[in-house]
RNA sequence: GGAUCGGUAGUUCAGUUGGUUAGAAUGCCGCCCUGUCACGGCGGAGGUCGCGGGUUCGAGUCCCGUCCGGUCCGCCA
């Protein structure tokens, strides 16, 4: 028997008990005649005392960091206690030991605060697994995996598997695709979800499933972005919106329960989409604060049916007037930040060349002051009267002692940078706090928009999301073949809203999903309007347009994304040390050295001659 | 596809205006130490300054290229 015990679970009730301990040498630490080696493994850390009579044989067989030992000794209370640790009233005082393997130099320290870089970490990632704070973050991820299974297990959901080597359906992300040795010139796709396996699984008639699976897309990586990452994938048969939301609410609330002990009981807030980018700016407001942008004005349209409440610019407004600096701006968004009218010239300096950056890529940056006093000062004091600022505050809804950041430019430029400075501010004012948590569900999402790039309009979910109830009739009775991009523009289709929702965590998408078109003849429309010809559209989903033929009931899921759940319940922006083997931004596994070249003898059984560009 | 930051001892980093033998901490090795737990003390070893080219009397430092890594934009139905 190599162990009686771990080394997290002794005490000081185990006082005089015989045991037998294995695991690997944390420190060394040597007093001439006796000697402390502090034993780790999975459960915790238990301090071996080495007396005289074993120096001996301590000399002649050394042992180093993380060198596998084990020993037999007997428990006993120690003189001088450390507290910091649950083992740290008790030692073993060892009688017999045995190196069950040797360890090279770790080429960094296996601490919580390790000396180790990504990069050397990443390579050595077996080592780096045994630190602490890795491991308490896959302890995380599995207690958030046991938490799901159990609460949709307990709702009769069904864990079903998909397969893993489908069809290439280009589109959306680009598939991760894998040659077919018994199909020469033919190649799998890996699922970048298993959405249509799911919806067909509805057809059968197994009105709840759920999977925790693997998806692959063969995009660019970012922090919270990997190649392959898990989803936790959810449907549901003769379900509304109302029910999905109802559902998944619950299971985010008991994850929240079991994992972190919190006890979520307000109803999750909710929010159209066009509140979020009108007062947020994004889709996924973080709404642990508040300072919402205010809209100032437009000159223009925008994607937004909404009317400015200072009105357009230029000259057709006596409030903005003429040869203002922001004349010709497409749109002027403000944030008003409280408590800082006192900033100094050098702190909006910084904020200035921050939303000067080429990520973010203003021009630059307007700022009113609203002092204590009632007065204002502002860098555009040469455009704008007191009266003027002061109707611009008004406006922001800015209160004395506030600071107003005022962007201006180009629509979807400025909206972005205004959401992302609401977010830096946020951040530097301290009111993102990693240990507060606040959902939020996103509604009435856009069924489509438009791809400039492509020249046509796309999915902004997917092609099988349903639109809301009152707009199918605008789908079933629109039907054009459109030819061109101006033709896109005026379409109907702008406007049609989806049945769709995510819900937002602290400012992250953490899951989406949608209900569903579950007949054949929408399902056709929504292919027609997406550009795909008949043809295409029976080439590509044939079996799902089939399937729908066959009593398909209405039907509609959610996926979350549980990497990135689990990195948010962490405290942690980052996904990969919530994934026991990661790969690096460049989707390289950098212990493994993957992706690499292959044998020529596989290349000819594929049947594939390699001739790079 | 693009932007940006970084690459110097096993590791994490410093290295000024281009100028003598490239430093610190930690780790490693040796000796000393019977109550440490970030043990302590003394001593020692350890460097192709990512790689290639250029400028210069002289390059870790400046320039060009390239490779690797981090972050971000585009992209991610």
């Amino acid at each position: 028997m190599y162990r009686t015990h771990t080394c997290g679970q002794l005490r000081v009730t185990d006082v005089n008990k015989e045991i037998t301990l294995a695991g690997w040498v944390q420190t060394i630490r040597k007093f001439g005649a006796i000697t402390f080696v502090d034993l780790r493994d999975r459960y915790g850390i238990t301090q071996l005392i080495f007396g005289e009579s074993l120096q001996p044989e301590l000399d002649s067989n050394p042992l180093g960091r993380e060198f596998v030992l084990q020993v037999q000794g007997f428990i006993q209370e120690r003189s001088n206690k450390n507290l910091n640790i649950p083992t740290g009233e008790i030692e073993v005082q060892v009688h017999t030991f045995k190196i069950l393997n040797k360890s090279a130099v770790p080429p960094f320290t296996i601490t919580d605060e390790t000396d180790g870089g990504d990069d050397l970490r990443m390579k050595y990632r077996y080592l780096d697994l045994r630190r602490n704070a890795v491991k308490k973050n896959l302890e995380l991820r599995y207690a958030v995996s046991r938490a799901t299974r159990n609460y949709l297990h307990d709702n009769h959901f069904l864990d079903i598997e998909t397969p893993f080597l489908i069809k290439s359906t280009p589109e959306g992300a680009r598939d991760f695709v894998v040659p077919s040795r018994m199909n020469p010139g033919q190649f799998y796709a890996l699922p970048q979800s298993p959405q249509t396996f799911k919806q067909l699984l509805m057809v059968s008639g197994y009105d709840r499933y759920y999977q925790i699976v693997k998806c692959f897309r063969d995009e660019d990586l970012r922090a919270d972005r990997q190649p392959e990452f898990t989803q936790i994938d959810c449907e549901m048969a003769f379900v509304e919106q109302e029910d999905i939301l109802n559902m998944f609410e619950g299971l985010i609330k008991h994850i929240f329960h079991v994992v972190k002990s919190i006890d979520y009981k307000e109803q999750v807030e909710r929010m159209t989409w066009e509140d979020a980018m009108w007062n947020y700016g994004n889709d996924k407001p973080d709404i642990r604060f508040d300072m919402k942008i205010a809209n100032l004005c437009f000159s223009q349209h925008t994607f937004l049916d909404r009317q400015s409440p200072l009105g357009a610019n230029g000259n057709q407004s006596p409030l903005w007037g003429v040869g203002g600096p922001f004349d010709n701006a497409e749109t002027v968004l403000a944030i008003a930040v409280p408590g800082c009218s006192e900033f100094t010239r050098k702190q909006t300096d910084e904020i200035t060349d921050w939303v000067k950056r080429p990520q973010i890529g203003m021009k630059g940056m307007v700022f009113i002051r609203c002092n204590a006093d009632g007065t204002f000062k502002s860098s555009v004091d040469k455009f704008y009267s007191e009266e003027k600022l002061k109707a611009i505050a008004a406006a922001t809804n800015a209160t004395a002692g506030d600071l107003i950041l005022i962007l201006a430019g180009a629509e979807e430029r400025t909206r972005k940078a205004a959401s992302e400075l609401r977010l830096e501010m946020g951040k530097r004012l301290g009111y993102r706090n990693e240990n507060e948590f606040k959902l939020l569900w996103v509604l009435d999402f856009p069924l489509f928009e438009y791809d400039e790039e492509g020249n046509r309009w796309v999915a902004r979910h997917h092609p099988f999301t349903s639109p809301k109830p009152g707009d199918i009739e605008v789908m079933i009775g629109n039907n054009p073949l459109i030819e061109d991009a101006a033709k896109y523009l005026e379409h109907p289709y702008a406007n049609i809203k989806a049945n769709a929702y995510d819900l937002v965590l602290n400012g992250n998408e953490i899951g989406g999903g949608s209900i569903r078109i579950y007949q054949r003849p929408l399902q056709e429309k929504m292919f027609a309007a997406l550009g795909m010809s008949e043809e295409e559209s029976l080439h590509k989903f044939g079996f799902l347009l089939g399937a729908f033929e066959y009593g398909a009931p209405p039907h509609g899921g959610l996926a979350f994304g549980f990497d990135r759940l689990c990195a948010i319940l962490g405290g942690s922006e980052s996904i990969k040390d919530f994934i026991a083997f990661p790969k690096n931004n460049s989707g390289r596994d950098v212990m493994l050295d993957a992706p690499s070249t292959i044998d020529d003898k596989q290349f000819e059984e594929l049947q594939i001659k390699l001739d790079l560009k």
